[in-house]
DNA sequence: CGCCCTTTTGATCGCGATCAAGGTAAGTGG
DNA sequence: CCACTTACCTTGATCGCGATCAAAAGGGCG
């Protein structure tokens, strides 16, 4: 659906300029027109630095009022399943926003772990509500922001419905994709950070299903993967899998 | 969790009365102490009636800027799927707030239809925004409202990654109770206002499959059904259930 | 090289989708 | 009040898919 978070129409592209390479400039849309006060509050986000595997926050922690943004990597948002396993709520890329679920909470009801190397700026909540507080067209952008978010869920429900599995997975490819050319227009290039594993308990599938199903798209030749990255030859066609269309299981 | 959408603490529960019956009284906190304002912009509220079958709208509708909070009766929320079949987003009941999930959006991404005779009250975004704006700790409670929006999306996804079908329909089961329980206190007792269908379209599952299930548990006589309302005499067994227990077949 | 972990692939089996046949309940018109 | 219609619900029988168990094949690193 939308490409990854931005929130900002064409129309308003070159309005962002001013404060590009501030986290918040999503929000910050209609004032500071070409002052030197643009510093000020824009510019004193603090970053966090992890690891691949290192936890930002966990299940069960108490909120530290926060909300991150990844400027740099991917994370996985989890929960722990009933049995045991954990869940993956979903994967978020640079650009999103970490901590939406847990506003105004005590404590927090999913981890996030770092699945590569990654760069996150802090918001603190007095931050946001200030900035909310001055301008109501970044209030407007603050509820597109949670509105995707629930439609990101709706979408994953959707997915968790597919009665195929290789639909599951098609679908999956083909929204990293989407994703992802948000981020880098034009290629038609994406990665899988994050192990069969964690794929697997996203698409409630098993690991051993996830690995089956790459291996029928790329013995059709619809789906190259190099280490990390992947590509789509067969875009047209996985999009047919991802629908529902029959597959011949021959290669 | 939460039971429904309730965000007041049983410390606050008193101030409530004073504007009892008005549905926005969740967001009502911190002001009007006990002077005659209470009636401005608190009781304005337009209130829609529907009948069974009747949508209160419908995907692809242009966003009238209104939130809907139900006082009477049950919603289903869905989308299309790509098959054709509708999946369910949600069931909603007495004191639930519909249209979250399209804020600040042009047009729906979901329609809503009433499962029962409703009655239902419309907020417009402007009253909410002014509130909002004069009540600080409102906002505080619309960031519950929709973070608990998010919880419930999450809650919904866990349930259909269960493998089990017997385990989402005792989850599916548990859980209106639950929510039953938040608006009739001590009744052990909830209803399916819903068809099969759309149970089965809720889970991921057939109809087929939910009536199935249902069979078994009343078979057990851990459940009990009279018409649309139903019983759980063996709580701790579909509990169990729920939680993945494995099950006999035999009666 | 040997070790450990993830991924891939194979073989079997159980569960739930599917197709199909009654059964039940509410609404309609005679 | 009773046939008739039209849903929806229940139950049965079969079959395909994906979980499960298990083993082999990479891949990173000392």
């Amino acid at each position: 659906m939308s490409h990854r978070l931005r929130l900002v129409t064409p129309a308003l592209a070159d309005s962002i300029r001013r404060c590009h390479g501030c986290p918040l400039n999503v929000l910050c849309l209609d004032e500071l027109p070409e002052d030197a006060e643009r510093s000020a509050p824009c510019m004193e986000q603090r970053c966090i630095r992890l690891r691949g595997g290192e936890h930002l926050f966990r299940v069960s922690d108490a909120v530290d009022q926060h909300l991150y943004i990844i400027r740099q990597g991917d994370i996985k948002l989890y929960q722990h399943g009933s049995d045991g396993g954990q869940h993956i709520i979903e994967f978020l890329g640079p650009g999103a926003w970490v901590g939406l679920e847990s506003l105004n909470e005590h404590q927090r009801h999913a981890g996030a772990v770092a699945l590569t190397d990654c760069e996150i700026a802090t918001v603190p909540y007095t931050l946001l509500t200030a900035l909310l507080d001055r301008q109501p067209r970044s209030a407007e952008a603050f509820g597109q922001l949670l509105s995707g978010t629930i439609a990101r869920h709706q979408q994953h429900a959707a997915m968790l419905r597919s009665t195929s599995a290789i639909q599951r997975v098609a679908q999956f490819l083909l929204q990293r994709l989407e994703q992802a050319q948000g981020v880098a227009q034009g290629l038609a290039r994406a990665t899988l950070p994050m192990s069969r594993q964690d794929i697997a308990d996203y698409l409630g599938l098993t690991s051993s299903t996830v690995s089956r199903c790459l291996s029928v798209l790329r013995r059709h030749g619809w789906l190259a993967m190099a280490q990390r990255a992947y590509t789509l030859p067969g875009l047209r066609d996985v999009e047919k899998v991802a629908a529902g269309a029959p597959l011949a299981l021959d290669a």
